[in-house]
DNA sequence: AAAATACTTGACTAAACAGTCAACAACCAC
DNA sequence: GTGGTTGTTGACTGTTTAGTCAAGTATTTT
């Protein structure tokens, strides 16, 4: 039997989205095979345990998200138009999930490391590395910027971070809001925070 | 009997600190009564609910930092101080949470409200509440500021949330890292965002 | 067709959970 | 000291929780 079943998928599809919409805490795992329509016994042939759950899922994310964030901050896109496109994306993505749920769903990585904190180390060590990879793409953009002179390239990896806690607290307060304004500020303000000039940038008008 | 007990006052205490450790959901009705020495019956003779808790311990918090906060946004302090003089505050609380609890604990406000969502709506209308509490601090402060020409004064609301979603990704990340170094960095990004000159201020070096 | 593998099922356990309650104790006003 | 108020107690209920398991059913391999 060659995997005929699509249990597994399932499980972490639903996993996936009831603890974005609501959190780990707050998602059983009976909500979690009642929305996948598996039962419990089939979860637990699959999985060790809502943890390991947690850590496919992660890794589902990442697996989905990675190409696209390629795309997105290639070499060959200009450097500071891969910001002005990574707020269009997280805008994208934010929007679908509004209109899917009903509520602004925020970033499931910080979501998720904000709750579990120290008391799951695999969870937490695997939010920090998606955290990590992000930080190279932002990084690799300001030093590119920098080198076609749009911006002082001085403290790249200071200013990559800036850009990260910044788009990490305007996903959670529009989240907590309720309300996507935050999330259309980003694109200007990623700017704003690279020291780039706005009129540079046709895509902002 | 004019309150010879401690009871309420225990309660808010031991709900603040668990919620801020690990999570407002796993935290349990019996863990805030065993750390607060008291029995479940008294529980709910003072609170309705565990959300009615929460939300007093929202406003213990508010009695505790506004005061701390008029000082250090005090019209008399020079506006870009202010903000210095708040990631000193930021960084002092932390470490001390570090060690009290070995964790970096980030802030319970953002936290709290992240994983809260839109599931309970008293919790985070407070929370709102006293975010905009925070952002009318941070404009009030860069107005006085562009008064005194020692930022560009366009956009000050924008600046003011942008240093305001900085903070908390910076408190958020610091949480999911276990480590202090965000904190450590928010005095300077906090003006990097503001677009002050970082030689004119003496507190910096 | 036989055997091995991969998956499913539903009933089960034991613990943790939020919340209730009636009876009891301390205290103050009078 | 009597009465009313405020707080305390521990045992209780009913539900939800994560996780188990033996027995069953498909499906592929040989």
């Amino acid at each position: 039997m060659a995997r005929p079943s699509q249990a597994k998928e399932n499980l972490i599809k639903a996993a996936y989205d009831l603890i974005w919409e609501t959190s780990y805490g707050a998602t059983s795992v009976d909500d979690i095979c009642a929305r996948a329509g598996v039962r419990k016994g089939s979860f637990y042939h699959f999985f060790e345990s809502k943890a390991h759950l947690t850590i496919a899922t992660l890794d589902a994310g990442r697996a989905k998200h990675f190409p696209e964030l390629n795309e997105i901050f290639s070499p060959l896109v200009p450097p500071l138009e891969r910001f002005v496109r990574f707020a269009g994306y997280v805008l994208f993505y934010q929007q679908e999930r509004l209109a899917l749920t009903g509520h602004v769903c925020g970033c499931a990585l910080s979501s998720l490391g904000s709750e579990i904190g120290s008391m799951d180390e695999l969870i937490r060590t695997h939010i920090i590395d998606i955290f990590s990879s992000h930080l190279r793409y932002y990084e690799s953009a300001i030093r590119d910027a920098a080198r076609e002179g749009l911006i002082d390239g001085t403290d790249a990896p200071l200013k990559a971070k800036m850009i990260q806690h910044y788009v990490q607290g305007a996903l959670t307060h529009a989240r907590v809001l309720n309300d996507l304004t935050p999330v259309h500020d980003m694109a200007r303000s990623m700017l704003h925070i690279l020291g780039a000039k706005l009129d540079l940038i046709p895509a902002l008008s």
